[in-house]
DNA sequence: GTTCCAATTGGAT
DNA sequence: GATCCAATTGGAA
């Protein structure tokens, strides 16, 4: 079963190898769903105060697609602040009922359907991934590894950092999952800052060409 | 005797022994064991496959301190000085009599006292360490790995770009000294990157601090 | 549409 | 003193 076996993978008890096995994207299509809308709001990074577990937010989808997709606003605000945790005090319906997969320290949690979207074709291309189906792209463009100004570019404006826990996960992860080319994690870490530079570069793209900017030859 | 051995390991014929990357060595990270880099056995593809110019049969240094490479070592004279003959104060002719050892197509040619001088720690290490054997600093200060402009800074003046020729036969060795890794020749290309430009820095502090400019408290 | 590359930088290690 | 890190960039792949 490709769940029971995903479970499997992650927690490192399949064997991985550079060309990892075809992944179930069949699983992932059951449900497949149109990327929700990204809000073009820098939220403000909050940090967390002490998190017991970093819930990714999932996507306005019903839990198995058997279900009408009965979307809420609560779901969609939880979705713009990807780094914050759940909060106790706000009991998550529709979110409880999707299925979460932990990874790394096991404080991480992703959305099963995300997860099987994840490509292992490569370590680079699998962080990247595995970032988009942790971090939205808003947060990802908004955000570096460690929030430190640019050395090259010291008058620009510091951005947040990622959320140090959820980086870790993700770098053991790939890490686990790649173990057999003995990954440092400086190379996975560059690539998420690679990652987050790309994004950056496609939001700004996007916010300069909104829409009707284009130039349409007759 | 060194030089036999040194002989010998161009050969691939002794292996990394120690010489393999001391673990990643991230912060808290630890425990991964050094693994042992493979039991030795010679497996480095020396052997005279084809005819071309690729290897350059050890025995046509070996005999050395007299004869010239068979080879004409064309790449070397090519105006960069990329091989600065070791003593400058002695004329050329001892030059000529320095032991070379080629090193990747067996086009580039490197004096044999300098390579016994590069240290094989980790490829990171061996690689700036064989560009130093080969470049002079002033060379890396004021070259590149592509001759090619800063992205981040147009207005930059652009530096002319290391031999390609000599620059391939480095990564090649590097790969083949730790090929155990499957390092990536891009992982070496970027040492390259970052090792100009750190003698560019070196260079920039010698400039603006000729003498006399240290403080001297009594 | 992304991903990758590498030049430059200052500080951290 | 040398090496490493990563933020930013534009264009190449």
């Amino acid at each position: 079963m490709y769940i029971a076996r995903a479970l499997l993978e992650l927690r490192g008890e399949i064997f991985e190898e550079e060309a990892m096995e075809p992944i179930p994207v069949e699983a992932a299509e059951a449900v497949q769903a149109i990327e929700p809308v990204e809000p073009a709001m820098p939220e403000v990074p909050i940090e967390p105060v002490e998190p017991a577990v970093h819930q990714v937010p999932i996507e306005a989808v019903a839990p198995m697609a058997h279900v009408a997709p009965l979307v809420e606003p609560v779901v969609l605000e939880a979705a713009l602040e990807p780094l914050v945790p759940i909060e106790p005090e706000v009991p998550m319906e529709p979110a409880a009922m999707e299925p979460m997969v932990p990874i790394g320290s096991g404080q991480t949690l992703v959305p099963l359907r995300k997860f099987l979207r994840v490509k292992w074709d490569s370590y680079t291309v699998a962080t990247r991934s595995l970032l988009r189906a942790v971090f939205s792209q808003s947060v990802l463009a908004t955000h570096s590894l460690t929030g430190k100004r640019s050395p090259a570019f010291l008058d620009r404006p510091v951005k947040a950092c990622l959320d140090a826990q959820i980086v870790e996960d993700i770098v053991t992860t790939v890490q686990t999952r790649f173990k057999s080319s003995k990954l440092k994690k400086s190379m996975i870490r560059k690539v998420i800052t690679t990652k987050c530079a790309d994004e950056c570069k496609m939001l700004r793209m996007k916010e300069n060409r909104p829409p009707g900017g284009g130039s349409k030859p007759p």
